[in-house]
DNA sequence: CGGACCGTTCAGAAAATACGATGGCGCCCT
DNA sequence: AGGGCGCCATCGTATTTTCTGAACGGTCCG
């Protein structure tokens, strides 16, 4: 049984007569009395009782008519929506993301990308600017967000934004910090961030021209826990600049006012699938909610 | 687009190998390799992603797989139904009725009929014996009852019943038919049927050896018209013997207790189209509703 | 670096399908 | 009543589609 034959059990049905079937067919009336036959002789049913006149339906026929007919109207519509996905963007995108969504306008990109592509489905996957990057290296992650710089060659990445970071403090450590320089602070217990962590690289550089070994007395993996450990007094470290604002407007953290370096809010996708539509679109629209430009992707050489 | 390509369309989809469904599809692997290229062509849609290691559903391919086995699923439904009807009688039935249905059984024939093929659909339609038979000679109806005698050759009929008759009078006219014989019943007013009703014919013998010609007050087609007329005193009748001595019991006529030819009740289909399966079962049940068999099946020569 | 898998492509073979002609059957019109 | 017409079934041939087996290119793994 086939759809061609499908086609003709109906269109005989309607018109009534092979001949006339087979000239709205664009073939010849012994090919779809072929077909009829056929399908009887498959179904081991009597579609038609042949007349001088024509052909006119048995009421067994007529009940599988009815078949007939949903069955090529299933078929349509795998035309219609394959027609439909040949314009349309379709798929799962996994994206990281390394800090908190508020931050990173996930919302927003959220939004936009339902809008533009309504058969994307975004995956936002929480993880660590150390972990992301090797993932979508890996294929883990379609894409992603890290902070810090990244000289892989086969990432390509996009600088969405400079993030100004804070030198933030307990509130009792008020008066240690007010006015204090770049090596009086390193004097200060510090809760730092392990090695992977970009934050870890901000940290060197601030204290690069410093004699004195800052004194770690916790190493952490979020910027979640760097709040909480300043919050409960266990040392100075760095936040985001929002961040850190934000602890000292709720009490519980007090910023530093001398100059600190910043650092790169990034996304990354595999080099050699940015090529894909998918990975294309996606990229753009991030872009778009970053309001940066292609001249934001900047590809290093060497891996 | 065809439904063996949206099989292997299904099963690679499922395998996730073009060898292993070429081996479920009894097949070789170049064959399904080109029904899959052929719709992926036909659709304008990538199905799969080729890897090393098989084929992987892409995102538009997912989509796909569902209307393609809606597809597929209907066919089957077809290909079920069509299984059904090969052991299952389908279609409708006509037939004509002559007279009040409770007497026709029509009840207990439907209720059997409804029970022994439950798709077979039967029509009964309210007629005259004298319609009756030629719309089963022209096909307007593929079966019906009646009374009296037939000698159609191309009817194949069969004696349900002898039913006997009676002569009834208003209940006014009690002492004029008390005793009486048939000649001074003739000379009461009668109630007639036109000469196509099967009753003439009974009328007829009923006084072919007397001399008096009946006055006949009135004609009337239907045995509902005749009993109503007894009613109302209008003149002397033929009704079936049940139909008769209700109207005694009920006090509106009053039977004449002599000797009354009866009539016999009839069944007929188009002898042509008595090899027709749903004619024959219909026949049958009709049989055995009357509790008679094929020795009742009469078939008399000549046109 | 060679073998194991897997999918694609190709040319020839096989099968299915289509075509044109023919015939039978009922119907209509003369 | 008979010739013509419209309809479908059948048949042999022709065409198209589909299938097959072999060879090829790629990736992965030991």
């Amino acid at each position: 049984m086939e759809l061609y034959q499908l086609k003709t059990f109906i269109k005989v049905a309607d018109e009534g007569h092979l001949t006339r079937a087979a000239e709205q067919l664009f073939t010849s009336q012994p090919a779809i009395s072929a077909h009829i036959k056929a399908l009887e002789e498959e179904l081991g049913v009597v579609l038609f009782q042949r007349t001088p006149k024509g052909m006119i339906l048995t009421p067994e026929g007529e009940l599988l008519y009815k078949q007939a007919e949903q069955t090529l109207e299933a078929a349509e519509n795998l035309k219609i929506q394959a027609r439909a996905l040949q314009d349309e963007l379709v798929g799962d995108v996994r994206l990281g993301v390394h800090t908190d969504f508020e931050f990173m306008r996930i919302g927003g990109l959220h939004r936009r990308l339902a809008e533009t592509y309504p058969r994307v489905r975004p995956h936002f996957i929480q993880s660590m600017s150390s972990i992301i990057v090797p993932d979508i290296r890996k294929g883990n992650l379609d894409g992603g967000f890290f902070f810090g710089p990244c000289n892989f060659g086969d990432l390509s990445v996009t600088r969405l934004l400079d993030v100004p970071m804070t030198i933030v403090a307990p509130v009792a450590w008020h008066e240690r910090i007010e006015g204090a320089d770049i090596r009086q602070l390193a004097e200060l217990p510090w809760v730092y961030t392990s090695e992977t962590c970009p934050f870890h690289a901000v940290s060197m550089t601030l204290f690069e021209n410093v004699d004195v070994e800052p004194a770690k007395v916790a190493f952490v993996d979020s910027e979640d826990a760097v709040r909480e450990l300043i919050r409960s007094g266990v040392g100075v470290s760095l936040l985001r600049r929002d961040d850190a604002q934000r602890a000292q407007r709720e009490g519980y953290g007090c910023c530093w006012s001398g100059d600190t370096p910043g650092i790169e809010l990034q996304f990354a996708v595999q080099k050699r699938r940015g090529s894909e539509p998918l990975i294309k679109a996606v990229s753009e629209v991030i872009r778009q909610v970053w309001d940066v430009g292609d001249e934001a992707l900047s590809e290093k050489a060497a891996e």
